[in-house]
DNA sequence: ATTAAATTAGTACATTTGTTCTAAATTAAT
DNA sequence: ATTAATTTAGAACAAATGTACTAATTTAAT
């Protein structure tokens, strides 16, 4: 392992155990035994280790989408494998996903001041965000066209939901830090179930059977 | 107008504008033209006046909160006002608490990191959350009951709904801070509207028609 | 083995920030 | 009008922080 993967690594741990605000060069080259003279050496500045966080994570997301992008690519294809195959891969796709935001979970904690402080991401963020909704209307309409998702009853009624299920993917995080009472470790599975369970009142009945099946 | 409701006014604005980090006791002394030892002697810490302000929000957030407690109080008095009512309250409130937030919304938009620092408002807002979701529980219940909402599919999915609405709520500043790009007179409307078009697929017939009349 | 490049430690400096303190000035009370 | 209380300005201090710089050490290359 390279010295800046380690001190990626390191500032990772620190950032989500004590927050954004409180970690400085200076704690984390302690945490790593080193000089924060070295330190500045590798990353001349502490945006430069917090955009290096982001791109890990912007990476390793990506993994993920990579096989939401199969689906997309090949849609028959990945749907003609039986039907409930779909959900079993908007389950497995979106918990993975909710893991890798837990594991880097101080961006979404600081998520708004860390858009305001570094460009970069926002603008990164903000273009991946239009992909997001893509894939997600996508999907939406595979899933209606099967005859498991209800045809939406107004216009944009989905894009609305969509966007909401946006929202509650990037601050789950957030409101758990402050609402969430249970063991640590059953937090992503409660939220990831929570936002699962927001697809039921779209439902057809075909596909609330094969949601149940699901949970 | 007092020393200190000016000081706090003179925060807010700039807290909204510039965010809750970049902001010091002396920039607003600065902006008040007083020295920033005499803003001390008001409110000897940063802290106290965020806590000042939370205070207020939650204050005026009450104020909307108590004419949901008078439906609480005599649902079936208000509620036989005509069901049109219903919905029409439930409109007016969440807007005006939409707004609310949108004035106080540095507060919103570093939530997490202010709920961390400082311990007396995170208290608060648990407490309150747990009001809030006894409030909206019963609110779904007469909705049901009066067939403008369906009957639950699963249990506790009006619950999981709930917990989803509340997030929305609290984040939808957050998300709009980065996302939006509309002109910022409509911001609120517009996400207002999104909360709202939320409730569509858990409405009957009746519930839908009344709801389109609405909107 | 020698030279060049890189990494590292430690120091130093300028800024900023929250907070305290003192003394002056203003206001209110008697 | 005198006294007491409140308010204000400004200086002062300590701690923290980001960043730059220098010199030493290690590593790699030839």
């Amino acid at each position: 392992m390279t010295t800046k993967e380690k001190i990626l690594e390191k500032s990772l741990e620190l950032f989500n155990r004590n927050g954004l605000d409180s970690v400085t060069v200076r704690h984390i080259a302690k945490a790593l035994e080193m000089s924060h003279g070295n330190l500045c050496y590798h990353f001349p500045t502490i945006d430069a280790i917090i955009e290096g966080l982001y791109s890990q994570m912007a990476v390793e997301l990506d993994a993920t989408t990579l096989s939401m992008r199969t689906i997309q690519r090949n849609p028959l294809q990945t749907l003609a494998k039986g039907e409930s195959n779909i959900f079993r891969t908007m389950y497995d796709l979106s918990l993975s996903n909710f893991e890798k935001l837990y594991e880097y979970r101080f961006i979404m904690l600081d998520f708004v001041s860390i858009m305001r402080r570094i460009p970069a991401i926002k603008a990164h963020y903000r273009q991946q965000m239009v992909m997001r909704q893509l894939q997600f209307q996508f999907l939406v309409t595979e899933l209606v066209k099967k005859g498991l998702f209800k045809p939406p009853i107004i216009e944009n009624q989905y894009s609305t939901w969509i966007h909401s299920a946006i929202l509650f993917g990037d601050f789950w995080l957030s409101s758990a830090e402050i609402l969430y009472n249970g063991k640590e470790s059953d937090k992503v599975k409660i939220y990831h179930r929570f936002f699962i369970s927001l697809t039921i009142p779209y439902l057809t009945e075909k596909g609330l059977e094969e949601m149940k099946e699901l949970l």
